[in-house]
DNA sequence: TTGAAATAGTTGCATAACTAACTATATGTC
DNA sequence: GACATATAGTTAGTTATGCAACTATTTCAA
């Protein structure tokens, strides 16, 4: 495979996303291998909910970096495969919390591990001061265009 | 806008690909306010092409890491919008190749100008070592993945 | 307290992604 | 030369993304 584009000074493989491009499709098609029928958007979703079940649609926006459209049907489709469910905030009747169900619980090792492994995979040969400084420059692009 | 999940040490922003998402999206946008009506996905097609003229699908599905299908609708909609033309190959019938038309040719040093800025715009506070190390680090996780 | 503005979520439309299955052409081996 | 294999490209089906426009609820201010 070519890697024109990568060795160019300008940079434009962030702007096509396309080493965050390979390692989402490593960890689907891990997925896939171990049998498990989640996209990667959806297990990015259902990642915050192990963290904090019950949060609102808005909250999965923020931090999942998403609008509210794709969360509204990311949140379509884990309800179609049973793994959330949406319940109506007691306190603000427009919010909906998302909630976690038993099989997607369930889920929850089994993937991060899968995770873990994929990017361990990705990151051979890479230093620790390395990562820490890819994770400041992504950082700072936030910060700057956010 | 809350950033949780980039706070972690696990990289999965890496995953989810935020950063780029990020950067391409403001590109998007900054093309949007110039008034041009291409995304950044055609326009990634297109920055090939301005490079090398007449390179057949395959060729581009190499550069741009997108795979076959995915190429032939970019494709599709480029010449929806009469920025490229598929010409047969006179040595191997299987191939087309994909060539600019003029006003694709047009639009070469505004959307350039216009990515440099986008790049210039995420990057600050970043200086140079940081940006190679970043590449340093795409090009190993490419090689390592792909 | 009422009416404007903000916030949470949904829907419609267009574009784009991946997989799998398909056609057509080229290559290479017996 | 013929048949298996590889390569180039397309199509179908599902999921996801962005924007714009919409409803419903809450907040805030005159």
């Amino acid at each position: 495979m070519s890697n024109n584009q990568f060795k160019r000074g300008e940079l434009y493989s962030v702007i096509n996303g396309m080493a965050s491009t390979a390692v989402a499709r490593r960890l689907q098609k891990n997925f896939r291998l171990a049998g498990l029928e989640i996209t990667i958007e959806q297990w990015s979703v259902l990642y915050h909910l192990w963290k904090q079940d019950g949060m609102s649609q808005q909250e999965l926006c923020n931090r999942t970096f998403r609008d509210k459209p794709s969360i509204t049907r990311l949140i379509d489709n884990l309800e179609k495969q049973k793994l959330v469910k949406r319940m109506p905030s007691k306190e603000d009747r427009r919010i909906n919390l998302v909630c976690l169900t038993e099989s997607a619980k369930l889920l929850q090792d089994k993937t991060i591990e899968l995770a873990n492994q994929t990017m361990d995979e990705a990151l051979i040969g890479v230093n620790k001061n390395e990562i820490e400084i890819v994770k400041q420059v992504f950082q700072k692009v936030y910060d700057n265009l956010l």
